[in-house]
RNA sequence: CGGGGCGUAGCUCAGCCUGGUAGAGCGCCUGCUUUGGGAGCAGGAAGUCGUCGGUUCGAAUCCGGCCGCCCCGACCA
């Protein structure tokens, strides 16, 4: 293999979305469903799913949420109450209108077809989003001040007709959590939606190795009935932005349209305040995206699905027990005594009768952080071979067993910490302030143009204008940024202590 | 929903213009060789050519309807 090669064809640079869909495929993470939109999460794929799950579920039950399910099916009239949140939806609902087939047979070709019918009196939406349900169960659940706060989470599947869909970055259906809260009071509802956004930019940093921008969504890039919208928002390798996790305040906008009011302290009937917030399969591909390299995928340790994968190498029939033996012990002992942030160690012994090579790139392709070959010499010396995912392939380490084993949960803590900082500091690297109209157009005219951070005082019309034009949107305005020295806004010359984050977004 | 392109083996595609009834590479299976490595050689399995209809002695190939997919826009977690 010459030293140029890479596993993954086109790479980054030549062609990143081809890049994109070829390593989902040589990781085995998914593929295209006959299903218009709508993948196959393959095991691989969907066991990264499951550790996300578990492990944002654990602190989502730390701060004091349960978790309930709510149909899939929503009676369209629900979706009529609330007027702007129908509206932002109405373009990608499936609509179920019949709810039963009929066989008929043609004459001509002797074939059978299915023909809907039965038709519904009242049809029903593929839920987009939960809002509407929820809010009339949580309209017969709350009734006092004493039923509230409610703290909800939802794991589901929804579904959005999207006119170009992308494996796990943007497909009709998609599985995620919706959390749904409500609240006395504006300030306890909006340390509910706050406390959540946190959540989320604790976990994209701490478990996906994803640094991201927290911020504040404007008027024009807000959820649909929502008063506000907080957001956490990754910029990838080709320096867009992936808004990975959003939390809403909803003020009472559907409380009021749905009825959830409750007798207050002092007697009297008010309107609860409500939140949601969610994350979806789509940050799977904003992992990929951000992390993956032109050798395939590189996973972050935490959602790993298998974190240390040990390749036997076996060239001699006589010792190939050994080593397969050796092989084992070593994946017992590595589960059974050793734990990485209180999980214990996923590690897989591939023991196919393949090629190690082949096995090896595999490996390399699926994102494994940590590799282990064991031989007949390593048994002889009491070594492994390791080799690390955020290194080349075929740089190696042969520490003494007993040093790997050691060490091993610091190796996977250092490679997340290697790509956590690797990715922060292309963010940051590709976040540019400017201040003045000129130099402004004239970024968006680049290949791949990063970010802009500018003073912003504009109007919704204004930031609206400039975002036709350059094909841009305002990701956010930056949390720590709101309060930042009074500069003059770049677009309007407007004073202001406001900061906008603006780029190109998947 | 507008503008382009394409549906042929599991995958990527050639063949279509100039109709004569199906090919390659990769993958898969078997055997031999190789073995700290994404290997080599030999053999093999696998396709009602998206679908319905028309023209023709004969259609993957020409004509028409339908269905689906991809890319570029509008829309979006």
């Amino acid at each position: 293999m010459s030293a140029d090669k890479t596993a993954i064809t086109p790479t980054r640079a030549q062609d990143f979305p081809e890049w994109y869909q070829q390593v989902v495929k040589a990781a085995d993470l998914a593929e295209n469903s006959e299903t218009r939109g709508c993948m196959v999460i393959k095991p691989w794929g969907y066991g990264i799913w499951e550790l996300i799950q578990q492990q944002l579920d654990r602190r989502f039950k730390e701060t004091g949420h349960q978790n309930a399910y709510f149909p899939l099916l929503i009676p369209l009239s629900y979706l009529e109450k609330e007027a702007e949140h129908a509206e932002g939806f109405a373009t990608e609902c499936a609509v179920v209108t019949h709810h039963r087939l009929e066989a008929q047979k043609d004459e001509a070709t002797g074939k059978t077809k299915m023909i809907p019918t039965g038709e519904l009196a009242e049809p029903y939406v593929i839920r987009p989003t939960s809002e509407t349900i929820i809010g009339a169960a949580f309209a017969r659940w709350v009734q006092s001040y004493r039923d509230l706060p409610l703290l909800i989470n939802q794991w589901a599947n929804v579904m959005r007709w999207e006119m170009r869909p992308r494996l796990f970055l943007r497909t009709a259906e998609f599985l995620w959590q919706e959390g749904h809260t409500a609240h006395e009071t504006k300030e306890e509802a909006i340390a509910e939606t706050r406390l959540m956004h946190r959540v989320y930019e604790e976990f994209l940093r701490d478990h996906l190795a994803i640094p991201v921008v927290p911020g504040e969504k404007t008027e024009n890039e807000r959820f649909p009935g929502a008063d506000m919208t907080l957001t956490v928002e990754a910029m990838v390798q080709d320096k867009k932005a992936i808004q990975a996790g959003t939390s809403h305040y909803l003020g009472q906008n559907f409380s009021k349209a749905q009825d959830i009011s409750f007798t207050s302290r002092d007697g009297v009937v008010q309107y609860a305040h409500t939140t949601s917030w969610g994350v979806s399969t789509r940050m799977i591909g904003t992992l990929i995206m951000a992390h993956a390299d032109d050798d395939g995928l590189v996973l972050p340790p935490r959602v790993a699905t298998q974190q240390i994968v040990i390749i036997p190498v076996t060239p001699k029939e006589d010792t190939r027990q050994a080593v397969l033996d050796a092989c084992h012990a070593l994946a017992e002992t590595l589960r059974l005594e050793k734990k990485f942030h209180g999980d214990p160690l996923r590690v897989h012994v591939d023991a196919r009768d393949l090629q190690g090579g082949v096995k090896k790139w595999e490996w390399i392709k699926k994102g494994v952080p940590i590799r282990i070959e064991i031989g007949p010499r390593d048994i002889e010396t009491r070594k492994v071979c390791v080799q690390r995912r955020d290194q080349a392939p075929n740089a190696k380490e042969f520490p003494d067993k007993e040093d790997f084993l050691r060490g091993a949960t610091d190796i996977l803590q250092e490679i997340h910490d290697a790509l956590l900082r690797r990715a922060a500091d292309f963010r940051d690297a590709n976040i540019i302030p400017c201040d003045s109209l000129e130099p402004f157009h004239a970024h968006w005219a680049q290949d791949n143009p990063g970010w802009l951070l500018t003073p912003w005082a504009g109007t919704s019309g204004e930031e609206e204008e400039l975002s036709k034009r350059h094909k841009i949107t305002i990701r956010c305005l930056p949390l720590g940024k709101q309060d930042a020295p009074e500069a003059p806004c770049f677009l309007t010359g407007k004073p202001t202590k406001s900061r906008a984050l603006w780029g190109r977004s998947y």
